[in-house]
RNA sequence: GCCCGAGUGGCGGAAUUGGUAUACGCGUUCGACUUAAAAUCGAAUGGUGAAAACCAUAUGGGUUCAAGUCCCAUCUCGGGCACCA
């Protein structure tokens, strides 16, 4: 009696796979037909000190299965492997402990990559990459430099999230709730330059293409939703007294102009110091500092409207009224104009102002009757509107933009919610952005030749006093020569977005040492077949598309769109349902697993079978069990043989696992995949097995268990090449019939499979079985429904 | 508040196109092996009921010969966005 000792066979075949370097991605060359490429590869991970968790092992092992799933069908496959390791945690730890992030990155990376090889990864090891490694970060330079030349990467002095902790700014992106995403501190707003990259120039494309992405659905709404197109217009408003001044808005509702009673400005539009009158001026500067200051989660917090009258009039284009000009903070300036004409009639935000402020309230929109609400804001006819009475207001907002454009004071214009991408932060550990400042301050792009700026050694890794990153402190390193100028290096670094951005395609010549991609291996292995992770639905997603636009407008890539299917993976979570964390101590540690006897077969597997990928699932220390036990029953049925069993026997079974196994595969319903193969073998323990049967087992379970599926292999002197299945041996000679009396299920019937198209034949069978003969009142159905391929009868009486 | 998901045994979940609800696994119970235990193997396992049967896919309605699946309303949970004019 063999038994499965998995820790040898995987220490065997680890070896075997390292020694052949087994995943090297190969292009072939068949003259007759093209070999189908595969780019596959999982959200690269950040190498922390605490090693693999399960959730990686989770990632992991759906694209491994996926990789072999399609290795198996001998396509070519490219599946690399690297790391994300700029970034505050390691900064922060050099900081506290004086170790410098390199060797500690290099510490954390040797460790991943050793427990990622203990997991029999099918991973082309050659094409490892680092970000924070200068021959990569080169490239990530050269990239930021492209945008710089076509300006899209600029620079703007604008209020920004600042976290007073990490002594950072953050883009909106990382500002969870108002509370910094990585220490959790509350954020502040800051006036400072700050470098951005401009997404908004792709708004649109990124918007319009999503629809055409195999992406899941609520990734597309979400970045549907962040990216927020709105249609509507931009109104200008005369300032009284002043024909020459004006205000411009956004508004969604131009067809309700004739209702709006007053304008509210954000506390940071400029045009409020030039209109406020010198009674009203000490209120309004007071209120605006307040509100600029206060912070995000303040205005959030208290939802009651606060504002302050400008003691400015502007004059309604449409009534020629003149209406206040007020102060608000719940006027956005980052979005639209920074300034909105309120319609208090038909907007609830402008109906509390105007309650809480005492200020006329105008319907001009007619209400349906069934609508109590005070304050409508559907559709119907206009009324108070002059000569747009009695218009449907989604008419009336062409005719009123257009009116108001012969006048010249109004257009149509399309509005987002998405920002432009701020990128610099005032950190040591990360990619420097490849800027000099002449004398005058203005920024010089760093030449091409003198790439990668490289990171200097430091002694201490904290920010200085003013907010700038350590990088100030290596004064030798700050100057620089430029074209015979002697200028000052920039010393904020770049998002560590901005280096995930564009690492998948680096993964395809990932020592090319004169391009950030050689432009052949691009045409032949991107843009990425599949794509899995599980974090980053609008950032690094959206952000990654955004530089896949604009590199094929520039030449570089020959595709739009880099992600042709995102798998989007669920969490693990602790065996009591919550999150896994170290103070919580209820993580588990995937080595542990492996070591504690079950080996990486079965954790992989099991990881698998928990449940849908995509959907977060709770450990079970039990259950995993029950995967280890059908691994066993595998490895017996192969090594420990009991009953030899006849080419016929399992010649259903076998072909219809086949078959399950392989189009679940390719709709990554990797559990059921698992149950349909314990199917199996509780088939092939019952019947006894042949060496078809097993060869068959082996090949479809070498996704999830590729070290004991190749020694069964090895044992069989079979290869792994996946199998295809026989259409016609599916169906077994005799049937199973149900019958049902009024859909409710009452007999079965044994028909043998030449019968099945006999309708005649199965009612008369049908009617014939004692529980549905008591059924009849007259002997006689009112009707018999034999739906085609259902094996079924339903009776109805 | 708005926009997405989801709700099925004691538990994780299956049912892919409207056609046998509860596959597969865990747990539990019984049996075999053993001095015994573990491991392993086999059997049973939605609820009520002696049985026939009835009731069960969050709740209430509807469409259909037939509904977990489609339609309408409601509740609960998870996620995203959140004063975006």
């Amino acid at each position: 009696m063999k038994k499965y000792d998995p820790i040898k066979i995987e220490e065997k075949w680890q070896k075997i796979w390292e020694e052949n370097q087994e995943f090297k991605a190969k292009k072939s060359k068949k003259s007759d037909k093209p070999v189908q490429k595969m780019f596959l590869a999982e959200m690269f991970p950040y190498p922390s000190g605490a090693g693999l968790h399960v959730g990686h092992v989770r990632n992991f092992s759906i694209v491994d299965a996926l990789t072999r799933f399609y290795t198996q069908q001998r396509l070519d496959v490219l599946r690399p492997f690297g790391y994300d390791t700029f970034g505050l945690p390691a900064e922060n730890y050099a900081i506290k402990t004086g170790i410098s992030p390199e060797v500690a990155t290099k510490q954390n990376i040797d460790n991943f990559r050793k427990q990622a090889k203990r997991l029999g990864f099918a991973i082309d090891w050659s094409r490892e990459i680092n970000t924070s490694d200068p021959k990569y970060y080169k490239w990530t330079q050269w990239c930021f430099l492209k945008l710089f030349e076509k300006g899209l990467a600029y620079q703007k002095e604008s209020y920004q999230w600042w976290c007073p902790v990490d002594q950072t700014v953050l883009a909106n992106e990382q500002v969870e709730n108002g509370h910094c995403w990585r220490c959790g501190t509350e954020v502040e707003k800051k006036k400072m330059k700050q470098w951005f990259f401009k997404i908004t120039a792709y708004a649109d494309e990124l918007l319009s293409e999503i629809d055409s992405l195999d992406w899941p659905e609520k990734i597309k709404t979400a970045q549907k939703n962040w990216i927020g197109r709105s249609e509507g217009a931009e109104i200008s408003f005369e300032i009284e007294n002043d024909k020459n001044q004006f205000i411009k808005v956004f508004t969604t509702r131009p067809d309700t102009l004739f209702g709006a009673t007053f304008l509210v400005l954000a506390p940071e539009h400029p045009m409020i110091s030039k209109i406020m009158s010198e009674d009203c001026k000490e209120k309004v500067l007071d209120y605006c500092k307040t509100a600029i200051k206060k912070s995000e989660i303040e205005r959030q917090e208290n939802k009651e409207k606060t504002g302050v009258f400008t003691g400015a009039y502007a004059i309604n284009p449409a009534t020629g009224k003149k209406i206040p000009i007020w102060v608000s903070d719940y006027v956005l300036m980052g979005y639209g104009e920074g300034a909105i004409m309120a319609v208090p009639a038909h907007d609830e935000r402008d109906f509390e102002f105007a309650n809480k402020f005492d200020l006329p309230v105008i319907e001009v929109i007619e209400k349906p009757d069934d609508v109590t609400e005070k304050c409508y804001h559907g559709e119907g006819k206009l009324i108070n509107s002059d000569r747009f009475n009695g218009v449907e207001s989604t008419d009336a907002r062409e005719g009123i933009v257009s009116w108001l454009e012969e006048m010249g004071i109004g257009k149509m214009k399309v509005t987002y919610k998405m920002r432009d991408w701020l990128i610099s932060r005032q950190r040591y550990w990360g990619c420097p952005i490849p800027i000099a400042y002449d004398k005058d301050g203005n920024p010089h792009a760093i030449p091409e030749y003198q790439l990668p700026v490289i990171h200097p050694e430091v002694e201490d890794y904290k920010p200085d006093s003013t907010g700038r990153s350590a990088l100030a402190k290596a004064k030798d390193w700050l100057k620089v020569t430029i074209d015979g100028e002697e200028m000052t290096r920039e010393t904020d670094t770049l998002d560590g977005y901005a280096c995930s951005s564009w690492y998948l395609w680096r993964y395809v010549s990932p020592d090319c040492e004169t391009a950030a991609w050689d432009p052949e291996e691009i045409k032949y292995w991107a843009p990425t077949d599949i794509y899995c992770g599980g974090d980053h639905a609008v950032a690094h997603l959206l952000y990654i598309r955004f530089w896949c636009k604009f590199f094929a407008d520039e030449g570089y890539l020959p595709f739009r769109e880099p992600i042709k299917r995102l798998l989007y993976n669920g969490y693990i979570n602790a065996p009591d349902g919550k999150k896994m964390s170290k103070s919580k101590g209820n993580v588990i540690d995937p080595l542990d697993v492996i070591d504690s006897g079950y080996g990486a077969d079965t954790l992989r597997t099991y990881e698998l079978f928990i449940g849908p990928y995509n959907e977060d699932a709770a450990w079970s220390t039990k259950a995993i069990g029950g995967v280890y036990r059908f691994l066993n029953r595998c490895f017996n049925l192969v090594f420990n043989p009991e009953k030899e069993a006849d080419e016929k026997t399992n010649l259903v079974i076998r072909n219809k696992t086949a078959k399950k196994v392989t189009e679940d595969m390719h709709r990554a319903g990797f559990n059921t995949a698992v149950a349909a193969l314990m199917e199996f073998v509780n088939e092939l323990y019952k019947n006894g097995a042949n060496r078809e049967d097993l060869v068959i087992l082996s090949k479809l379970l070498k996704p999830f268990a590729p070290h004991l599926a190749s020694e069964m292999l090895e044992e069989l002197k079979a290869d792994d090449e996946w199998p295809t299945w026989d259409e016609s041996a599916l169906v077994a000679d005799v049937v199973e019939v149900v019958v049902q009396v009024n859909g409710k299920l009452r007999a079965k019937l044994s028909v043998s499979i030449d019968d099945l198209a006999d309708t005649d034949k199965l009612t008369s069978l049908a009617l014939a079985e004692e529980n549905v003969k008591k059924y009849l009142v007259n002997g006689e159905p009112k009707k018999v429904i034999i739906p085609p391929k259902a094996k079924l009868i339903n009776v109805v009486i």
